[in-house]
DNA sequence: ATTATCTATAGATCTATAGATAATGC
DNA sequence: ATTATCTATAGATCTATAGATAATGC
């Protein structure tokens, strides 16, 4: 009974994580009350203090397991320079910058994780560095900058290009964008 | 009587207006309250709708008043290239990433003002244009890129770095996304 | 006399808590 | 019998409004 019980509370926990992190990047953590996380997750304001301590709380879990995923699907790439060159054109694509809520975690909530308190900069910070690795691991070092360092700016990059263009109310000028950040990315890794 | 209390009724708005540009860069627009706004102006709460229709009017013309001033303040700059490197310098200095509520506008609020209605869009759209103007024009074409492709890639790259750096709670790792920020600038200018 | 600003407050929403209820496993 | 979830609500904060007040210019 316990066990099943523990496991059941499990399930809802990740549930009520995982919904929260589309919500989040869809309407901002300011943006976004327990009520509506917990509606999305199909349950009651009340019930969410038995899974989190706080809404800080919530949000450190959630920036954790949104990078977690992220850092996980770039195993799906291509091998190499290739698989990064098709993440950059999906990354940059019309359709990523239109649905937020299912996007990248970064791209949605980076400037206002600068402003969370320091569990959410810690969660946030190791699934950087996992992200970091990944890119850098799939950019020979040809050249002589590091590819650490050029995973950083392809990193930083996309990240800001894809917000611009969310910011943006001219449709033809957050498309050219999107289109110049798909060129500035590949002139990065060279 | 009625000019003189105009002209004085416009000084106090344009104070809001300042003030507030600080506070949301430093917490957020979401973060900030409309007592907040009014106590940092030296007023009081109630005195705000004398000023503007509602909070998102506030926004919209802090956003347009905080681009406005930052593409002048880059008539500041030496001519040319060596002006941009000395501008890439100071932005990805640790300086402008500890104080937020005097810096980049689109470093503290890019990502919210995607999510903010149209006024808002169409002021941060109208500013940006002058701001990609004004890097564009200090490149001069020398390679295939056009210069304007180039601006775009170095102005969403800075800000991306800046944004990252702000939200890593590792000072070294933050420090040396800010070092990796200007070698990954410098690249994409030449 | 005019008007910028203040005081006071309505009404909505937010985070968080306490006690009740209903579903599950013994 | 246990516990995940719900109902109800406290207390704080937010946007916005209405009427009062105080400072300025005639």
């Amino acid at each position: 009974m316990v066990r099943y019980a523990k496991e059941h509370k499990q399930v809802t926990r990740q549930r009520i994580i995982e919904k929260a992190g589309h919500r989040f990047k869809q309407d901002g953590i300011d943006g976004s009350g327990i009520s509506t996380l917990m509606s999305d997750a199909g349950l009651t304001n009340g019930a969410f203090y038995a899974h989190f301590a706080s809404k800080d709380d919530l949000v450190a879990h959630v920036v954790a397991e949104e990078l977690r995923t992220q850092a996980a699907s770039y195993g799906t790439l291509r091998p190499g320079r290739p698989g990064l060159e098709d993440f950059v054109r999906e990354y940059l694509s019309p359709e990523h910058r239109d649905h937020p809520g299912l996007g990248c975690p970064s791209a949605a909530l980076l400037e206002e994780i600068g402003r969370c308190g320091d569990e959410t900069k810690q969660a946030y910070t190791d699934g950087a560095r996992d992200i970091v690795d990944e890119i850098a691991a799939r950019l020979t070092p040809e050249n002589p900058r590091s590819a650490r360092g050029q995973a950083i700016g392809l990193f930083t990059m996309v990240v800001g290009t894809l917000q611009l263009s969310r910011a943006l109310s001219d449709r033809k000028f957050a498309d050219e964008v999107l289109e110049q950040g798909i060129e500035n990315a590949l002139a990065l890794m060279r």
